[in-house]
DNA sequence: AAACATATCGACTGATCAGTCAGTCAGTTT
DNA sequence: AAACTGACTGACTGATCAGTCGATATGTTT
């Protein structure tokens, strides 16, 4: 791992836990374990280092949503199971990588984006990569019947609304959070399916 | 308005939209129109002052959520409906009095509540504020027959997450959430309500 | 009018922190 | 061995900011 790695390793660990404005560069090389100028050697500035962190948390989210679907393609289902694979999807990435969700549940990467247009779109194309997700289920079910009937933007904003709001309810500790997955995919199967009545 | 009222009212709009640690005292005295020193002569800390807009926002959440549920008793209606009608209240809320949203979905104040008694007390209060009303119409629905069967508190708490999901989509304008609430609200009826089989 | 209380302010302090810079050092090239 | 290079560092700077303090002004009480 070259020191450029570990720094931003480092960082994205500080940040996600005290967030951007609450690290001082100090902690960052401390953690690395060099004097804090070496840092700057390798980053312009802190913010440098946040947006690098961005790009790699896009990249990450890109390649585990493209194996995610690749994986749905090969044994095929009906669109109902596909919008709940893709929840399943989001809370386990939320468990394995919670690092990811806890930089995006600050506020100061919305905050930066307002004024810094390469943050603003890696941030848009992160949340498009997850809400395209559950909009593609929605599609399906809607060509198969599987799905309640609806404009599938709206619906598949809903539940990334839905999904969103559990993990943080589970960032913030408000509650056993894992005891409330079971609950939320059969919820959200109730909330979505359409009843194929019988021929 | 006495001058501690006025230095309250503006500290919490500025924490509301810039959070509290990008919020300086010159700032909020500058929109107060006074000296920073003599917003120290009314709170002894910027923390103070703070923890006083967080305890008055629990009250107003106590009151807005007293006066909710006193309309509902005058009107008797199933379990499903006091359910929708307190998604319904809470949304409301969030659009009439979006500054107590904005300082609630800043991470500053859980941070607080780690080390800080007065803070996470508060918080608690005003969470289950919202999760008992969600809660109580579960409870109702379950005596009734209109809700679907399940652990009231769960169904509770992801009916929360549901909705402070959707308060943040719209807090981040991540999409024009106004036009999500009445799906919203239809969603979450198909979610929760249990058919009544003709008899 | 003297004594006291309340409210305000400007000037200051001490601490923190992002970022700079001149220079060291180990390894490589010429 | 001289010249060069990239990685690294400690000491520093300039700016920012929460909070202090002594002075002052404006009532209020005795």
């Amino acid at each position: 791992m070259s020191k450029r790695e570990e720094i931003l390793s480092a960082a994205a660990s500080l940040f996600a836990v005290k967030g951007f404005r609450d690290t001082t560069m100090g902690e960052v090389a401390a953690l690395v374990g060099t004097a804090a100028s070496t840092v700057f050697y390798h980053f312009k500035t802190k913010e440098e280092i946040f947006l690098s962190i961005l790009q790699s948390v896009e990249e990450e989210i890109r390649q585990a949503v493209h194996e995610h679907r690749q994986q749905l393609n090969s044994r095929p289902a009906k669109g109902i199971d596909h919008v709940l694979a893709a929840v399943d999807f989001m809370l386990r990435l939320a468990g394995s990588r919670a690092e990811i969700f806890l930089i995006l549940h600050h506020r100061f990467p919305y905050e930066l984006a307002v004024v810094n247009d390469a943050c603003r779109r890696r941030l848009e194309q992160i949340h498009d990569l997850f809400t395209l997700l559950f909009e593609d289920a929605v599609h399906l079910g809607h060509a198969d019947g599987s799905v309640v009937a609806g404009d599938p933007r709206r619906i598949a904003m809903v539940v990334f609304a839905l999904v969103d709001g559990l993990i943080k309810v589970k960032t913030f500790h408000l509650y056993e959070a894992a005891a409330l997955y079971n609950e939320a995919l059969a919820l959200t199967r109730r909330m979505l399916q359409e009843e194929t009545p019988p021929p």
